[in-house]
DNA sequence: ATAGCATGACGTATTTTTGCGTCAGAATTT
DNA sequence: AAATTCTGACGCAAAAATACGTCATGCTAT
């Protein structure tokens, strides 16, 4: 992916960081709201509806893929991709749980 | 910041982004994560814990500013950081509601 | 007032990310 | 079989992110 895990930080924080920042560039968000929509579809049918060239778009898609927010399968000469639960899964239980941890409510009340 | 706002990505997509992006480097989680177990520090105490150099965490207490995560307040010699209540509150909705829209049961069933 | 910190601004080098064109291989269609 | 289509791999350029060192400023003690 990009930087690889090093020992400066927390190995949870390091995990969490890769995950939100796979979500850090609106195509990939768009790509991942498309495939909530599908259940599954063609590398192809992604391009299209992503204002970029394929090329880049299927870099966008490895990104995903390696941060296990999607599955992608080679059926034929045509690729398939959907949604990886697991990762989807983790996403909203880390994520979550990691929003939570802020405690906002003992914040909302002080002021810096 | 970063990529400034194009028309190529709808506006809301962009924004989730950004927030996303600001939430991707591990010295950024624990700075969150740190400030939510304060309610409120000095930028001096913040660099401490992190095993970065003090210029190099500045950067990151910036962007973390600039998504709407943190408040910083300079008072005297001194400048105080808090969490950003609005900004956690719209991390939280926007991103729980963009998990909810991926629809994961629907896709839990499937196979691609 | 003067010496000593804390902080943000600025400049810079290195590494990543982003975006795209081109190519080669595999499968489908004709 | 030949042509076409779909894909991922590779290479490359431009832009952005990351990490620091240094500096100037502005408080805070002494």
């Amino acid at each position: 992916m990009s930087q690889a895990k090093n020992n400066l930080f927390d190995d949870h924080l390091q995990d969490l960081a890769l995950i939100f920042k796979a979500l850090g560039h609106p195509a990939r968000l768009q790509i991942l709201k498309f495939l909530g929509t599908r259940n599954t579809c063609y590398s192809g049918d992604i391009s299209e509806i992503i204002p970029l060239g394929r090329t880049t778009v299927n870099q966008h898609l490895t990104e995903l893929k390696k941060a296990g927010l999607i599955k992608g399968t080679t059926r034929g000469a045509k690729t398939n991709y959907c949604l990886n639960p697991e990762g989807i899964q983790k996403l909203t239980n880390c994520g979550v749980s990691f929003c939570n941890e802020l405690q906002l409510d003992a914040c909302e009340t002080k002021v810096c």
